[in-house]
DNA sequence: CGGCGGCTTGATCGGTCTCAAGTACGGTGG
DNA sequence: CCACCGTACTTGAGACCGATCAAGCCGCCG
């Protein structure tokens, strides 16, 4: 049982077999540190790391895409967050994780230890400044994910959308990593509405689907619309 | 004009008359930036700063309550939290101010140096510490008002009145220093909703309220039981 | 005493949820 | 290659919660 918990957020042979694996120089973000990165695979629908659970590890997504949510008094689930390639995300101020986290579709990351991090930003200022301005990147992500909130159904997905196409588009269309339902759990809705708006919406000509995972932005601008 | 602008950051007299005022020494967080602050202070409703203007002070509460808020494109106004003696706001780890603040009452805060504050973590990695543990409290705070916004207006109201007992509470009686419009638009309801979800607790025994500012609570296990 | 702002209460409307089918797609086995 | 299945998604009908619109109430201050 001491082994499950430990195989519930390490799974199997990881930990030994890949800790071997060394990253090459980091390119953007907490440089230095991803030197000391060893990577990590993770299945779909795999836990990373659970609520509560000490935050030993930070992780950066190199393949697939993370949801990180808490589930609520009355069952249902919140998502606080998608984290796709090139997102640093696991990085607490605090002891423990405040969101459990999972693989949405087969994950790599890049993982690296809390404690180091830590302690070579209590003799480096610059390390100390980068985590700074990580949580307050985080923090900023999480004030525009409340304003959405109190928005309608179709300003939410729309919103969505356009997050989802100026993060992972390289042309005008996408593909969504996550399902409807991790949609809706985001977006404080329910998976019908999320369906029935995106289905308005390409009834107003502001999107294509043609499947239900790939969107294509028609009218982005109509998108922005109904936020601005 | 640049007058004006000037006054509404930082009203009249008050940067240069109050600028004497040195603050007796600190005893919670911010250690020994507060050695270095001068006092402020504001009209009920009146600004403090506005969103997008230059980060250029940090804020603490010594008297009275703040708000800070952002205006919604449809003209809804969101309020993102309350501040209360002993709080700090305003502290950004960009440029510039992402929401706006204004005075609930009146209001007198401790004004320092964004600058000093920042320069001085860059040579003191305490300070730098000190920094990103309260960027990562108020992402907590964030994630838990965001969290709020996805449950129905019942429990929204009574988590709010259990916050604010836990905050200014000194017996089982609060007096609320907002209206309700601000809590209206710190839940994401309406007044309306706000006002009958009271009187439903009143009726339910949860909570007395012998005036429309002054709650009791009641019973605050009631109150927790509809989130937990 | 009158007026005004903040709050409460009532009646109705509308958006989202709920419950229930129906459909498309991918995988598996015959 | 097709029949079958399970899962994800879409669509429909009705219920419900909170918003809206509209009075009315209360406390405060002139």
């Amino acid at each position: 049982m001491l082994m499950q918990t430990q195989l519930r957020t390490f799974p199997a042979s990881q930990l030994h077999t890949n800790a071997i694996t060394r990253s090459a120089p980091a390119r953007g973000g907490f440089g230095t540190m991803e030197a000391m990165g060893s990577q990590m695979r993770f299945d779909p629908n795999e836990e990373i790391f659970g609520e509560g659970e000490p935050a030993e590890y930070v992780y950066k997504v190199t393949k697939g895409a993370v949801r990180t949510y808490k589930i609520l008094c009355d069952g249902r689930r919140q998502i606080g967050g998608f984290y796709l390639p090139g997102d640093i995300f696991g990085l607490e101020v605090g002891k423990e994780h405040q969101f459990s986290a999972e693989a949405i579709n087969d994950v790599t990351v890049l993982v690296m230890k809390h404690s180091l991090i830590v302690s070579l930003a209590e003799r480096d200022c610059d390390t100390a400044r980068e985590l700074w301005s990580f949580t307050g990147r985080e923090l900023n992500r999480v004030q525009e994910h409340l304003l959405l909130l109190v928005k309608t159904a179709q300003q939410r997905v729309a919103s969505f959308l356009l997050e989802m196409s100026a993060r992972l588009a390289t042309t005008d269309a996408i593909e969504l990593p996550m399902s409807r339902q991790d949609i809706a759990d985001y977006l404080g809705l329910t998976i019908e509405t999320v369906s029935r708006t995106m289905t308005q919406l390409v009834s107003e000509q502001a999107i294509g689907l043609p499947s239900s995972r790939r969107i294509v932005l028609r009218n982005s601008g109509a998108l922005r619309q109904l936020n601005a």
